[in-house]
DNA sequence: GCAACAGCCTGACGCAACGTCAGGCGCAAC
DNA sequence: GTTGCGCCTGACGTTGCGTCAGGCTGTTGC
């Protein structure tokens, strides 16, 4: 089995011309050519190319990924837990990179900036586990306001969209079994309190049944709640704030 | 507060030159110069080269990364969520990456060879879950078997050479208590049993009680298990078999 | 049997994003 | 006041290709 350039190109998702380049420096050289000179690459160069590939895209500047392939002494498999351990690395530093961004995004929203060492101190040298220690001393204790600031401040204007549509839908099906005259802890809009209770921990932060039936008695305690619901309907604080309640007693 | 270029520089982890570039491509200019001509970045500076690093770590062209800096209709905000948005896809396509050489790992142990487009597959436009079904279908049913393939393959010599320090270890205090004639289910040589087995979850793969009482019957069963023990003395299959069975019972 | 068209070839030049001198000024300290 | 570090501005070099240009190859359709 043999691939021409382009066949291996496309196999690849590289270019011709990085082929071409490949070859020319002498690092992924076709193993035989046609007798018209096209290039002829057998499957021991699609090894050697994929190797490349996979140091390219850790950052090693062409002649080093030659340098580390020709040593005679690095079998294959010191290639591979070589390249397992940098992509480890790779992929914490990463994580480490949304952190410092969802970090941000939290200073913003509660109106704060941060110092200029902390905001580029993912660039320099990076020890995660320190970030790590101090991340979680600072939001820790309030983990689920700490996780709705960081989901909600990653939401599209798309995923707004539809979070809100999402929660007319429920509302509106609990003003109609209000209307409709279904008592609180009925079947109906229990399942509707239950359906609420995943809502939020989709979109927002982790709500079990015990959480969701502080929020339930919020509902009616907290007056700017109350009247988020009474402006829908009448009633609506109480009938939520009941359904809701019955709801987490059944899950509980 | 203003910075010099060097200042800069060291805080962003970039050299001078870099800043320098970035002044004369006008990409982040510093908003003064003092009477010798020295730049001088202020805070906001900071803020736009802290976005460029971002944008430019995740592989945008500066011209890019100036145009999407300078649309005044993009708020922070909005750079914000796409940055999070981008390093989270960066983050998925890592750990693709770091999947994919797990499974070159482990068929490189199991002797077989991927196809091209196996190989390949990860540098193409990735599907993610659809490799995730894969691998599930794969390797699912035999997970201890897998996690030990990939955790081996990942293993430097030192940690061979760690692994085979305590396993020497472990099996030598087996064998000083068969030789001082402590019976097998003794606390000493049910504790050992315990360490083995902890051993075993260390490096290899969950090993719960009940699956270590399985490995004790195969210790005497298998003819190679117990040919190995025997080795290092006689006795010592049937001793350790014993030891381990009996640690299973008192733990589950 | 040949025309057309996609694919291959080899230069050769271009370009982005800096690295690396070279030559000279600024300034704080000893 | 000079020493040494840091800053300045060119200017050229380098890596890793992209992008033509000009020409050959090989398969398919008529």
């Amino acid at each position: 089995m043999s691939w021409t350039v382009g066949e291996l190109a496309r196999l690849a998702g590289v270019t011709v011309r990085t082929l071409h380049h490949y070859d020319r420096i002498g690092l992924v050289r076709p193993s035989e050519r046609t007798s018209a000179g096209y290039r002829s690459y057998d499957v021991r160069d699609l090894d050697r190319l994929h190797q490349v590939l996979v140091y390219r895209g850790l950052g090693f500047p062409l002649d080093e990924v030659a340098t580390l392939l020709d040593d005679p002494d690095a079998d294959p498999a010191e290639h591979l837990r070589r390249q397992h351990r940098l992509l480890r690395e790779r992929l914490e530093a990463t994580s480490a990179m949304v952190a410092a961004v969802e970090k941000e995004m939290e200073a913003r929203q509660m109106g704060i900036s941060l110092t200029p060492e902390e905001r580029f101190e993912v660039f320099g040298d990076w020890l995660p586990e320190e970030y790590a220690a101090e991340a979680e001393e600072k939001w820790g204790d309030t983990e689920a306001w700490a996780q709705s600031q960081r989901r909600t401040a990653a939401m599209s204007k798309e995923d707004w969209l539809r979070v809100k549509a999402e929660t007319d839908d429920i509302e509106g099906r609990f003003a109609a079994a209000l209307a409709a005259g279904t008592p609180a802890d009925a079947a109906e809009p229990m399942d509707l309190a239950e359906e609420h209770r995943q809502h939020i921990g989709r979109w927002f932060y982790d709500c079990p049944p015990q959480l969701h039936g502080c929020l339930g008695e919020m509902y009616v305690a907290d007056e700017r709640f109350a009247a988020y619901y009474e402006r829908i309907t009448p009633g609506l604080a109480q009938y939520v704030s009941t359904a809701v309640q019955a709801n987490a007693a059944r899950q509980g």
